[in-house]
DNA sequence: ACCAGGGTATACCGATCTGTATAGTCACTG
DNA sequence: CAGTGACTATACAGATCGGTATACCCTGGT
């Protein structure tokens, strides 16, 4: 990738998600980055591509902020669900006041058959594999259940960050997702 | 309020949700509602209006919808939550297969004086407010916690229904509703 | 009989949209 | 030194954007 598409790319990441996809144009773009529109076509080949390569590299930048993070963090899986959330609100809290890009971008995109679709299910369906797997190891009978239940904590807590609904709703659903641990814990050890 | 204005609202209503409000243009909608641009312009004075009031009627309609829900439900808290997730498993199982149209708008207002920005964030804390005064009657010492959670709860599945996430995930939202609030009530009973 | 209100039909405005074309500059590399 | 890849600059195409203007039609109420 070219040093002009770099910046195409986070030139576009910024406008998109603050003013979202529609409502920026491609001349704008690459006033931004500093680069003639010829330029954005010779690397992207459309509009559309752009916010393709916009959404999938947020992914991979949030997949990795979580590895490290959930490296870090002690092991076991009501630490490392814990440790989800610190994260989510680290990442949320330095740079995403209008919540998941993914489902902001959703909200703009109707056909389900164009390329950004794939990426945006995929982040969600990647998420709610997490936290299934680590439910898994707290729950083993109940862990479809318990992981859906964070991932809906989750997402909540997202939409309600962006929102502004209340203050905190990271740190509120990471506290119920301890709650929903240990009671799953207990039960599960129950006969 | 004229037939034809009617008919603009119910067409933009349509067209925003199913394709985004910056991708539908004032002419599509006023041909779709049969109508000319004149009309259209003589009752809303501009798109911005149309749009607040797209969303106002849906806030509205939905607020009514849900009134007549819980007062067809069996009294008491816990069967009135209940109610609300059964009430938005309905509302949006019949003709919102895309999530709530709040979120979604959200995502393509930036601008926080925009009239419809008010209507949208109104929503969510009339859902917080109601969650809450709810949750008051079930554990008056944590009611603003468990109003919280049911909210985020509550957002999440809708999100999750929008996005396929996994199937049913307001049903399974209400579940998890239930399981938090006989919790609530049981440690609240508590010394 | 009149006239206001809600409407149609059509044309237009300037701006912006995605995307393309032409021509030229610069740095690196075989 | 020739060639290539990444880039700038500028102009343009065709469509669509939100919004306005002019002229006319029809119905209901007083």
């Amino acid at each position: 990738m070219t040093p002009g598409a770099l910046r195409i790319r986070e030139a576009a990441a910024r406008l998109f998600y603050e003013r979202g996809i529609h409502a920026v144009g491609v001349d704008l773009i690459a006033a931004e980055a500093g680069v003639t529109k010829k330029t954005l076509y010779d690397r992207f080949g459309s509009k559309d591509q752009v916010v393709v390569e916009y959404l999938a590299e947020r992914d991979e930048r949030w997949r990795d902020f979580l590895a490290r993070r959930l490296a870090e963090a002690e092991p076991g899986p009501v630490h490392q669900v814990t440790a989800v959330f610190d994260a989510s609100k680290a990442w949320m809290g330095e740079s995403s006041p209008k919540g998941c890009s993914m489902v902001n971008a959703h909200a703009e995109i109707s056909d389900p058959s164009h390329p950004a679709h794939a990426v945006i299910t995929g982040q969600k369906a990647w998420m709610l594999g997490l936290f299934t797997d680590l439910a898994r190891e707290i729950t083993p009978t109940a862990a479809t259940q318990l992981g859906r239940s964070l991932t809906l904590l989750h997402e909540g807590a997202l939409v309600a960050h962006g929102m502004k609904t209340f203050p905190d709703p990271i740190g509120h659903a990471r506290h119920q997702a301890q709650l929903l641990m240990t009671g799953a814990r207990n039960t599960a050890g129950k006969p």
